[in-house]
DNA sequence: CTATGTGAATCGATTCACAGCC
DNA sequence: GGCTGTGAATCGATTCACATAG
């Protein structure tokens, strides 16, 4: 486990966690790479190369436990505790975020909810009244917050960014259109959805190159 | 432009449209591989590389313009006319989806709008009347309608997907956890927000990997 | 005989180095 | 001089082939 994890690697790991989930709640006590690979569409050498970058957990001739395959996953992951995130920015898509029920459900804690639109302050969104922006430092290292889900106008994205960073939170979700600077020991991921689309439309029309310009 | 373009490419030209647009608008007139780059954190070289997969945009020794290089950069990603969308689903995250307004402003325009929640059709969603699931195809013809945002509980998301092949849609933007199967013809994306949150706590963890268990 | 784990080989993407144009 | 476009070289990721364990 102590390579460096490919990238590649890096991104298929929720994945395999999610898929032998379900597969164990079908009423299956084990899996094997090959089984794993058609449903992920993969190679089962793929998913092989990518598990034994953190550990051997598999028997030959046998497969892998899913349980016990879960339970490393989730340590892999580092969601076999809830960690505690907080979200900033409650517009409409802030709202969507901080109510959507597969981030409780995969290890992750909305534990408190910020803008500075002081009509939105106060307001409940899901179980959390909003807080005000000036209790952010206070709030993240109080509830040992760890993550931030940002999701405001991009022009005040940086900002809150920073304020982030120096709340003491190691990784940031960004819903804003624009590149985020961040000391490196931070992680900043920038979830684009209308790039999503761009890149969609993209991709139909290579696949449909010549074809119409459908 | 007619060799097979790298998926790696695919996905960072809309990242280049995005930044020559801000670009532009903050007075230039032409952009270096070099400064895209250094926005970018990428290479000049890979710019340039990306770019001369789709033709030859750039002048030796003066750069790019930034407008034909805009107006180049929606053409490949066929945003260049306005391409209509059906969105379907109309949970929290659907509604914040029907209502993004970069989805408007980049060339997509979402015209219908679907569930099939009884207690939610009428509705106005946006500028939209929620419709019944039921008027998917007609109006996915009618309106000329070649992508779809999928925002259905993954139990309902292949149905859907299903109908939205047959009705002629051409991609779908999936927000359901679940893979989702669908004719070599037709590209599906899967945005999943729980795997997102996921893969930057690893990110994270791996990043101080020894150090402490953030 | 079945399925994992892994070094070696292949494939694809990034970077280098430079030829050609402004 | 400055910068693009591109073949050659490097780097990383996937696949192959097989040794090893159940």
């Amino acid at each position: 486990m102590r390579d460096t994890i490919p990238k590649a690697t890096m991104s298929r790991i929720s994945l395999y966690l999610h898929e032998v989930e379900q597969w164990q709640q079908q009423g299956h006590e084990k899996i094997s790479s090959q089984q794993l690979a058609e449903i992920l569409g993969l190679t089962a050498t793929q998913v092989r190369k990518d598990l034994t970058h953190f550990g051997q957990f598999g028997r030959p001739g046998v497969g892998y436990h899913c349980g016990e395959l879960i339970r490393q996953l989730r340590l892999i992951l580092g969601t076999d505790r809830v960690r505690h995130v907080a979200l900033v920015g409650c517009g409409n898509l802030g709202r969507a975020l901080a109510t959507y029920p597969r981030f409780e459900k995969r290890g992750f804690s909305i534990v408190a909810v910020f803008d500075n639109d002081p009509r939105k302050i106060g307001r409940k969104v899901g179980p959390h009244k909003v807080q005000d922006m000036s209790h952010l430092s206070a709030v993240c290292r109080q509830k040992d917050i760890t993550l931030a889900i940002l999701a405001v106008p991009a022009a005040a994205a940086q900002d809150v960014a920073d304020r982030l960073v120096a709340a003491g939170v190691y990784g940031i979700l960004n819903f804003a259109i624009v590149g985020l600077a961040a000391p490196s020991d931070v992680v900043v991921s920038t979830v684009a959805l209308s790039m999503e689309l761009e890149q969609l439309g993209l991709a139909v029309r290579l696949r449909h190159h010549g074809t119409r310009d459908a």
